[in-house]
DNA sequence: CACCTGATGTCAGCTCCTGTCATCACGTAG
DNA sequence: CTACGTGATGACAGGAGCTGACATCAGGTG
């Protein structure tokens, strides 16, 4: 065993979630997270830029996979197709996480700061993927609309795979969602 | 003349982007806008619930306007003929008022703050956008991504508009972005 | 004149977040 | 084996954002 309790990082983001799903983001103190992690609350901004931070860690994570899969997409695919594939790739990444991904949204939706905290890496997602658009060779507006499109069918496909009563898999969301999209888009 | 000085709100709001401005949105205290407005730290926070929200109180009439144009758009209007009337009745708004919107923009660009400040108002517009088109008898989840993209074309169009070097038209640029996004999705 | 109202001032206090320095197990060089 | 460096942590002070409670006082109202 090692000077420390192993995984600082970890017991933080368990503590915070579950004290935030407790008594509430806003009634909880960045000592008491600390303290449940048997830590100080000096250590948890050595860990996480400020109190929200704690619920995003996964987000860079996210972005990756996604700007990633995009980029791989073989040349010749149109940006919606190329975005597509990195929708895709998302969706599977959450495919054995919903547990874990409801108890987070529950907290974050309930909280307007935490709800900030999550459009502005939305709006991260997006840039990466309009610059990996731009970096094959789709020309602005086009690369900027097409990724704020998929990205918006990314949100509202994840709005409904939290939904408890649906169950549907996300793969199968998105689909519903593109088609939609393209629906809407070409029918006025 | 009364017992204060008129327009404390418009005060505040005037000595805050002056502020933010000058020397940067994090290195202006509350106390200090104050204190160039003539009054004190607690009678801001009166005014405003926070300090980014100073930026913020024309949101609300954005809202209200984009809204009221979808709102009033023929029965007979397809989803997106609708958000077409709204994103045009925004446009006119800007029209007369680019270099205040230049100076602001410059402000919350600059700080990440300020920019999730600015997403969550523009999420709020597409929630009330999505609602006024499920009040239309759009179904979900077409109306929320109809409401997406309509936000998404109005941000694009906004970003295009404030480059100094452009100066074209915001009616213009909201009419080349909301064509591009339907080649985008329709395209592929 | 007495009273109420509403915008403001004053003050105490909590919490978030940061800078700075001390601590101390562990690894490594000698 | 000792000495030293390293890196995560603790301890402490302090600024700034924000809130609650109470005081103040010009104006309107009876």
């Amino acid at each position: 065993m090692g000077r420390w309790e192993p995984d600082a990082r970890g017991r933080l983001a368990k503590a915070a979630l579950a004290l935030y799903a407790e008594r509430g983001y806003e009634q909880t103190t960045v000592a008491e997270i600390a303290k449940r992690a048997g830590l100080t609350e000096r250590t948890f901004f050595r860990h996480y830029a400020d109190k929200r931070e704690v619920l995003f860690a996964g987000a860079g994570e996210l972005e990756g996979l996604f700007v990633g899969a995009v980029a791989g997409a073989p040349e010749s695919a149109a940006p919606l197709d190329a975005l597509t594939l990195g929708l895709d790739a998302v969706a599977e990444m959450f495919a054995d996480r919903r547990e874990f991904a409801c108890r987070r949204q529950a907290v974050i939706t309930a909280n307007a700061e935490l709800r900030e905290r999550e459009l502005i890496k939305l709006a991260s997602l997006a840039a990466a993927l309009t610059g990996t658009l731009r970096g094959r060779g789709v020309a602005q507006p086009a690369a900027g609309l097409a990724a704020e499109a998929a990205v918006a069918v990314f949100k509202i496909a994840f709005e409904r795979w939290i939904v408890p009563a649906e169950e549907r898999p996300m793969r199968e969301l998105i689909r519903e969602s593109l088609a939609e999209l393209k629906a809407v888009t070409s029918g006025a």
